[in-house]
DNA sequence: AAACTATTTATTGTCGACAATCGGCAATCG
DNA sequence: CGATTGCCGATTGTCGACAATAAATAGTTT
């Protein structure tokens, strides 16, 4: 029997463990906002919604733990992370470093099929943008910065990628407005996807960090005009 | 009461939670190389071990598959991970881009005292080298950068830096001989430690990183010189 | 004897129950 | 009246037991 291209349910609760399952059942949880920052995490109640025991649960929360999207305090329980903006501030830091070898390796390693996705990744951000619909637009952008570390071949720095950036979504503004900077951030993707195009590694690279330092320069201009 | 700078083993198990204590130390069994990379691990042998039930057993085994020390297949058990070369590689890749990093922060922000201790560290290394203790130097040389990623000032990097590097350690050649390379890696951590002393960000980011890269050719050295 | 099948055994997956601990509230005492 | 102390409900921490699955073994058939 040929494997079905989006794995069904029944394969993934055969293939991964329960623990797994409600491990991103629960992230999911967190990056939507359902379970906010700083909120602390009832095992009985996730156990009683998922329908299973709280020893999963449990698992499943050590391993959000070292993932760093939850705290957990003995005999008081989790929590999930707040993520101030000092904090967002350091993975920045790391990010542009992470963003810089990104683009490097993509202007090498990224397939003709891999550039042609990233291309239609910008189309449909561009329609996002057209009638401005930040919220679909701020999904296309994760989707695309996936598949830009994707196409850089190597999966410990997309495991790296992965989970700082999720570390991001914990600071969340207030009403993500952003203050129309949706045209500029995707002229930028558009440059960058030009310089792996072009298969000019320094260029790309040079790109994307900078694309990470704008992005972090709309995050704090986000913040303070949140703040006033 | 003052609290004591060491924290007492009852301070530990009163602050972290029994999972966290069977973490590490399943952790140091890794590491150390009592459990062997690709080993299956066989939860009711630890449980015994510990002295605790198979449950913090289970829950410190989600935290190392999350910091990929470990991996794990449904009603199979969970295995040592064993890092090929060319996994190895893939986080050199990524180690080099964090070093250049952790360089140019450390270079910034370094505290006087900070900088005492990495000259300290040397002097250690350096003892360690004229007697060609292997073993010592590859601690103190652990040590040494954890020194360093702890000096750039910034947790996340910390945290990004410690999890890949942990992923190195699994890499481990049988014998490691590492072919005289001990005062030559020394005499680029002194390179780098002067870069730090000096505040030049620019030089301290590019001498890491390129002992990072060093270190690689080293490692592929001594693996194709353990292949024959 | 080889190969396939049934059975046994060891190990993981999950659960419900009990013990330990915390935060809050009320009673007590200075 | 304020602070301390002792309960009380709620929640986490840990455990032992049972079910489900996979590997190992024995048994049977050709």
């Amino acid at each position: 029997m040929a494997p079905t291209s989006a794995p069904t349910t029944l394969q993934l609760v055969q293939t991964n463990s329960l623990p797994a399952l409600v491990q991103v059942e629960i992230e999911q949880l967190i990056l939507s906002g359902e379970l906010a920052a700083g909120e602390r995490i009832n095992e009985s109640d996730l156990a009683m919604r998922f329908g299973t025991s709280r020893g999963p649960v449990r698992e499943a929360l050590r391993g959000l733990e070292e993932s760093r999207l939850v705290r957990s305090e003995k005999n008081r329980g989790v929590f999930v992370r707040a993520v101030s903006i000092e904090e967002a501030d350091e993975i920045y830091d790391v990010r542009e470093a992470l963003d810089q070898l990104i683009g490097q390796r993509a202007a090498l390693r990224a397939t003709p099929q891999q550039l042609r996705e990233l291309e239609a990744a910008l189309d449909e951000m561009d329609r996002a943008t057209d009638v401005e619909d930040v919220k679909s637009y701020h999904a296309l952008n994760l989707r695309f910065h996936d598949m830009l570390v994707d196409s850089a071949g190597n999966a410990r720095l997309t495991e790296s990628y992965r989970l700082l950036t999720k570390g991001l979504l914990l600071f969340r503004l207030r009403g993500l407005k952003d203050g129309g900077g949706l045209p500029v951030s995707n002229t930028e993707h558009k440059a960058v996807v030009a310089a792996i195009a072009a298969h000019d590694a320094a260029r790309a690279g040079r790109l994307l960090r900078q694309h990470a330092a704008a992005s972090r320069a709309r995050m704090h201009k986000a913040a303070s005009a949140a703040r006033t």
